[in-house]
DNA sequence: GTTCTAGAAC
DNA sequence: GTTCTAGAAC
């Protein structure tokens, strides 16, 4: 930020300043005035809104006779509520008038993703905005919002786009004494180009088409009808999916980012989101190895990995930009060419890369100690202390010590604190060779020997991050079960890799809540009546199972009879038909609710849903499973970055057993309202892998078929946060 | 399964 | 005003 002061604007010396916040909840303005005040000379006064009431919430007026009292007694002012539009704001950018003092914006513009995630999370708020309503309020508000402008009557506005931004605010206010003034204009404020992401975009109803929407002016032009909107897209899509352009520039100079976003190609904006292995650099630190030793076989092994890696990433990660290392590694890979959209150095703390960082990496590299236990220093206590217990649990099921040149790959469980807040689904701890006569298995400055442990501890780990991204089939920060990955070690153990053993051990994400009752069925009483004729197929009409229950009492409408009609007579329906066999026959969803969404259609007469299923019809199932996962197997032969889940609807609407082969994208614009989201992300969606388990075991199937599932509170199947309703279903996705 | 609509809820 | 839900028709 440019603090040249600009002399003939300089304002009025001594005088108070009134600053008003603008910022949706969650946006961090009492903590920015919470910090200022901590470290200000400057008598403040913080006018808070939500508390102004003795604690209790309170009015605007309110807020406007407490600013102005302080402003009388010369102490400067924060108003700390939401202001984001400008009529809210309009009224205490007066009392600038009013009190001839010099009135600030400070604006807390940042990803709407986080103030809803903050919000959500937050407990003992003080305008009681905390858990899900939160989500929707956030929403709400962000979409109406109005940057403030010079025009509005501010001498000067800061804008705060990132975190890095608001540390920098809080400093310049945090150190302006009571005689200091701040130069009058604009700061901070990055181009705001709308960035339109086609593939969000489309996903979207009732939204302009990307060219409409990519207003020119970037200004949030309050003629528009949707004030605001489309930065708020923007923003959020930004802030999952960060451009890592040109990652070898630093960003700015100072920045504690290193990280380079480019905002300026629209075209370059991209939903890829990349396996990513951040790493730091091994035995360097307290090993003590040489340096450029050591950056030499980083670069080699990078090189020869990111050959194999596809799409994913490595980065290599140091707390600081004085980081010798970092600058090494930096100036072989470019000398040796290395693909820069593969490598990219990162200068923050690799424990916090997504929080503070704006970095996806869903892997994690940790220098590691023999023992695998936390302690110590640098990055092994610091992801030890991240990650909470959960990991030291995790690793100890892994391994019980580690070789030097040697890399443990521990899926992270879900509740611990770095999967849950920085989307780190596993952790690799790699041993380095030891030149520290202090720790253990000191080689003593043999470099021959220790060059070479360190070259098999980076391929152990590259070797481990691969494994992942070929198991996880591309998804970073995918925590669903990756069931083609499990029904292939069940279907045949012997194909499953031994590295993969140690990798990726489904982390299954349950999402079983259970919700207790059941559905009372929806039976209208009506007998389906089997006049179809018999054809030359399996007529074998279970009628020991129809006495028993089964769902034959159901009543089926004409529309719900198509798929049941397409088993029995595929001939009629070759042309929508993908495969016919003795067993089944397989279909594009009509209404496909991702990208990739097949049916595997049971040809058996009498067994119209899950309900019916019974322990002889166990063949049957793992028939349909394996024609599903040939299918997912083709369908990821062409889309490797796809993951596809298998199963079942608790309660189909469609007659005729189906099993869904859907990959878990949800792309498609036929994903439309909270019923479609939920039957696939909630208990209701019955993974086939389980429902063989249950038949084999126990002769049925589990059902969970409340109606409540289906109305729950939309949940993002990544990162569980809530989010508030079917308009924003897309945000599931930037998660 | 979808679409449409009315009325409730916000 | 908009959004959500439930019900009806197909």
């Amino acid at each position: 930020m440019d603090m040249d002061v600009d002399e003939a604007s300089r304002p009025k010396e001594g005088k108070a300043i009134l600053v008003i916040l603008v910022g949706a909840p969650g946006s961090g303005k009492s903590t920015f005035c919470e910090e200022v005040m901590r470290s200000s000379t400057r008598p403040w006064i913080r006018v808070c809104q939500d508390t102004i009431g003795n604690g209790k919430a309170g009015s605007k007026a309110q807020c406007l006779s407490s600013a102005a009292s302080a402003l009388k007694d010369h102490k400067s002012v924060f108003i700390d509520r939401c202001n984001l539009d400008r009529e809210q704001r309009s009224e205490f950018v007066k009392l600038g008038d009013v009190h001839k003092i010099d009135v600030h914006a400070v604006v807390l513009d940042l990803p709407a993703k986080l103030c809803i995630s903050r919000s959500v999370k937050r407990t003992g708020h003080e305008g009681n905005l905390q858990g899900g309503k939160a989500a929707a309020v956030v929403n709400r508000m962000l979409q109406k919002k109005e940057l403030p402008k010079l025009s509005e009557g501010y001498s000067r506005i800061t804008f705060c786009q990132s975190e890095s931004d608001v540390k920098g605010a809080i400093n310049t206010y945090g150190s302006l004494g009571p005689l200091d003034n701040l130069p009058h204009g604009c700061f901070g404020q990055k181009n705001p180009d709308s960035k339109v992401q086609v593939g969000i975009m489309k996903f979207l109803k009732k939204v302009p088409a990307p060219d409409a929407a990519a207003r020119p002016d970037g200004s949030g032009d309050t003629t528009s009808q949707n004030p605001g909107k489309n930065d708020y897209f923007h923003k959020d899509v930004e802030m999952a999916y960060p451009i890592l352009d040109n990652p070898n520039l630093e960003s700015k100079e100072g920045e504690s980012q290193g990280v380079a976003f480019d905002g300026s190609h629209a075209s370059r904006v991209s939903l890829d989101d990349a396996p990513t292995l951040a790493f730091p650099s091994i035995s360097t630190s307290d090993f003590q190895f040489n340096y450029e030793k050591a950056a030499d076989i980083i670069v080699e092994k990078i090189a020869e990995f990111t050959a194999k890696l596809g799409n994913a990433r490595l980065v290599l990660v140091d707390l600081t930009h004085k980081s010798k290392i970092l600058s090494l590694v930096k100036a072989k890979a470019s000398e040796k060419h290395i693909d820069t959209q593969k490598f990219l150095t990162h200068v923050g703390d690799i424990t916090k890369l997504h929080s503070t960082g704006g970095l996806n990496c869903n892997v994690i590299a940790n220098a590691a100690n023999w023992r695998l236990k936390p302690g110590g220093g640098g990055v092994n206590a610091a992801i030890f202390n991240a990650a909470g217990p959960e990991l030291e649990s995790a690793t100890k099921e892994r391994a019980k010590s580690l070789s030097p040149g040697n890399a443990v790959v521990v899926p992270l469980p879900a509740s611990s604190p770095l999967f849950v807040t920085e989307g780190v689904t596993h952790v690799i701890h790699v041993l380095g060779p030891n030149m520290n006569p202090q720790r253990p298995n000191c080689l003593n400055n043999d470099y021959e020997k220790g060059c070479k442990i360190l070259q098999d501890a980076y391929a152990s780990l590259f070797e481990g991050f691969a494994s992942i991204v070929r198991t996880q089939a591309g998804q970073s920060r995918e925590k669903n079960e990756n069931i083609v990955k499990k029904a292939l070690k069940l279907q045949d153990k012997s194909e499953c890799h031994s590295r993969n053993n140690l990798t990726n051990i489904d982390q299954k994400n349950k999402r079983d809540a259970d919700h207790g009752s059941e559905k009372s069925k929806k039976c209208k009483g009506i007998q389906d009546s089997f006049g179809v004729s018999s054809n030359s197929r399996d007529e074998r009409v279970d009628s020991e199972h129809r006495r028993n229950g089964g769902s034959m009492n159901k009543a089926w409408g004409s529309w719900a009879q198509a798929l049941h009609q397409m088993a029995m007579h595929p001939e009629k329906h070759k042309d929508d038909l993908l495969e016919i066999s003795e067993d089944v026959v397989v279909l594009n969803d009509l209404y496909p609710k991702a990208k990739k969404h097949v049916l595997i259609l049971s040809r058996t007469r009498g067994v119209d849903c899950l309900e019916d299923v019974q322990k002889e019809h166990f063949q049957l199932l793992k028939k349909m499973h394996d024609v599903g996962l040939k299918w997912a197997r083709k369908f990821l032969d062409e889309n490797a970055s796809l993951v596809f889940r298998l199963g079942y609807h608790s309660a189909p609407s469609m007659q005729q057993l189906h099993l869904h082969v859907i990959s878990q994208d949800f792309d498609s614009k036929h994903m439309k309202n909270k019923k479609h989201w939920n039957s696939f992300n909630t208990a209701f969606f019955r993974d086939s892998i389980d429902v063989m388990d249950e038949v084999s075991s126990h002769g049925k199937a589990t059902l969970k078929d409340d109606d409540k599932l289906l109305s729950m509170e939309l949940r993002c199947h990544r990162c569980r946060s809530a989010h508030p309703n079917d308009k924003l279903l897309f945000t599931l996705l930037l998660c």
